[in-house]
DNA sequence: AGCACGCCGACT
DNA sequence: GTCGGCGTGCTC
């Protein structure tokens, strides 16, 4: 008796499976089980039986396997669609998905395969997409939903943050994990779910792979580009994976709760409910400037009312630490990372690097000039605090930057500020800008229509006085469908489709890759665009170049996934950028 | 001989 | 992607 495995290791794309003679004991498909591979044991699934394997002269003969534990079946085809659907081997996926699987497993128990409830009520539709303004309480919202679905089965709900998987967890009762999860406790989590019928756990993307082992998946914020694993290999997206995972696993149920529909999904969204919140904006305009940094002297007026009225005020403010940069007002030095080379950030008691997490101490004196006035750059948290202070003592005014924003909520009935509008979406310079701009500004509008705060929004003048039409469902419609006719006319997403192939290579050796991809695609209605070098890379990593490859508007995205799969060789394959030239 | 380094091909 | 084998070249 043959069995065929993936194994969880990282490999190219191409090797799918591994045979092993299978000398005493019994496997299933979807068991994983420790397999010997080169001189080490590994995990690996059982993705075939066979009495045969034209690999039978090389495959090693297994006395009685170590089992791990048992997954549902439909795993398996699973692994497959999806590894192949990204370009990777499915051993990088599934290594991928297991991460750490612990040395020491207490394998006394013979573990049992989760089996899918068949409670799901007949007329329920597969795939629900929902619009609240409060997504978290009340009726039809995550918790709402969980606990009324956990009769139904298995609950796996998804959220983009580690912090609101805390919040989740915490509110639920349930079990957990993310990234900052020891692995140990990350295993125990997610294992224990698979054991419990009526298990729920809250995850980010990282355990969206768990899908296939639900019965419901409840996905918080759909539209938070932050399901999108960019930067590691396999670059996935949590919201495809569920999307194959209701492919794979007829039982499943998906309810997506959001907040602001998707510029893709237009326009069958369904409407948005209206966000009602009491909102002035105020446009920084020359003439406009207080003794606070970044705070309008309208503004102060504001601020100083509401305290007078015994509001809390909280201002949020996109700059971290004491200084965006670390800049020479008399000669525009500025403080490069000796990493990377991206702008350094003055974090109040060092200097510190946000692409690449670098840190040095703060250097006291320009090392171009010897001035000393390095302060030339915007006002970050700690030091708009410190202002603040100064201008009204004693006063319940907090500044919070972005991160601290998302994690606690606001205090009721508090006047909130926005300092500048235009960082609110994250410092991307990519076309997702407007669009996650938006997003952001919806979110904070939610929360603080929940709070029954004031908000004040600063900004760009333009900027500024368009916002507020963001938050109507019309608004929300024009704004989209300006956005996807600016799309349009540059050829970018999601009007068009654009395939990102990032080569290890530099720009001026990449020629025959460059004539390679032009020869097989061109005359079929590609366009290929390309190749850009990528800029601030660590020293340290080796250079990366990204050509951008547009199938003629034709062709559907399943006959384009065979057309590339030969270039898989080339680099990473990238069917949904999030960024596009990095 | 002993060791570091880099290239190449196989992994079942 | 990663690891080991093996050839090369430097040093003792």
């Amino acid at each position: 008796m043959f069995i065929s495995v993936i194994p969880a290791l990282k490999m190219p794309a191409g090797h799918d499976f591994f045979d092993y003679q299978l000398l005493d004991g019994t496997a299933h498909i979807g068991d994983l089980m420790l397999v010997p591979f080169r001189n080490r044991m590994i995990p690996a699934l059982v993705a075939k039986i066979s009495p045969t394997s034209e690999f039978a002269d090389k495959a090693i003969a297994l006395p009685k396997p170590d089992k791990i534990l048992k997954l549902p079946e439909p795993i398996v085809d699973y692994c497959l669609q999806a590894a192949h659907e990204l370009f990777v081997s499915p051993a990088t996926l599934l290594n991928a998905w297991l991460r750490i699987v612990p040395k020491r497993l207490s394998l006394t128990e013979e573990p049992h395969t989760p089996t899918y409830n068949s409670h799901r009520p007949a007329d329920a539709k597969q795939v629900e997409e929902r619009y609240l303004i409060n997504r978290y309480t009340g009726p039809n919202s995550i918790l709402d939903t969980a606990q009324q679905e956990q009769s139904n089965g298995r609950v796996l709900i998804l959220t983009p943050w580690q912090s609101r998987v805390d919040y989740l967890q915490k509110k639920l009762g349930c079990q957990g994990f993310h990234a900052q999860t020891a692995a140990g406790a990350a295993w125990k989590a997610w294992t224990g779910f698979l054991q419990e019928p009526h298990g729920m756990l809250v995850t980010t993307r990282l355990g969206a792979w768990l899908g296939i082992c639900a019965d419901v998946v409840i996905v918080d914020e759909p539209e938070n580009d932050d399901y999108k694993q960019d930067e590691l290999t396999p670059r996935y997206d949590a919201r495809l994976l569920v999307e194959l995972a209701a492919q794979n696993n007829p039982s499943l149920r998906v309810v997506s709760i959001g907040t602001t529909p998707k510029l893709s999904r237009e326009p069958n969204q369904p409407p948005s409910p209206p966000i009602e919140v009491k909102l002035k904006v105020e446009p920084l305009v020359p003439g406009s400037r207080s003794n606070v940094e970044s705070i309008t002297a309208k503004t102060i007026n504001s601020i100083t009312e509401a305290l007078e009225n015994h509001q809390p005020v909280r201002v949020l403010h996109a700059v971290g630490g004491a200084r965006g940069r670390i800049r020479c007002a008399d000669c525009g030095w500025t403080m490069a990372c000796a990493k990377c080379g991206y702008g350094m950030t003055n974090a109040t008691t060092q200097a510190l690097c946000r692409r690449c997490g670098h840190k040095e101490s703060l250097p006291l004196s320009c090392p171009q000039c010897n001035g000393s006035d390095l302060a030339k750059s915007m006002i970050g948290s700690d030091l708009l605090q410190k202002q603040l202070d100064k201008a009204f003592s004693n006063a319940d005014i907090k500044v919070l930057d972005i991160s601290e924003w998302q994690l606690q909520n606001l205090p009721p009935q508090s006047l909130v500020v926005v300092t500048n509008l235009n960082f609110i979406g994250g410092y991307t310079e990519d076309i997702r800008r407007k669009e996650r701009l938006v997003i952001a500004f919806r979110r904070l509008a939610a929360q603080a229509s929940l709070s029954k705060c004031e908000l004040i929004v600063q900004g760009p003048e333009g900027l500024v006085n368009e916002c507020p039409t963001w938050l109507t469902d019309e608004g929300l419609r024009k704004t989209w469908s300006k956005e996807l006719a600016d799309r349009k006319q540059f050829g970018y997403p999601p009007v068009r489709l654009l395939i990102k192939l990032i080569v290890m290579s530099e720009v001026d050796v990449v020629d025959p890759i460059t004539v390679q991809l032009q020869t097989a695609l061109s005359q079929t209605g590609w366009e290929i665009r390309g190749p850009y070098p990528v800029e601030n890379r660590p020293n340290t990593r080796e250079s990366r170049v990204i050509y951008h490859l547009l199938p003629p508007s034709s062709l559907k995205r399943e006959k384009i996934i065979p057309i590339l799969t030969p270039f898989s060789s080339l680099g990473i394959l990238d069917l949904d950028p999030i960024a596009f030239f990095s």
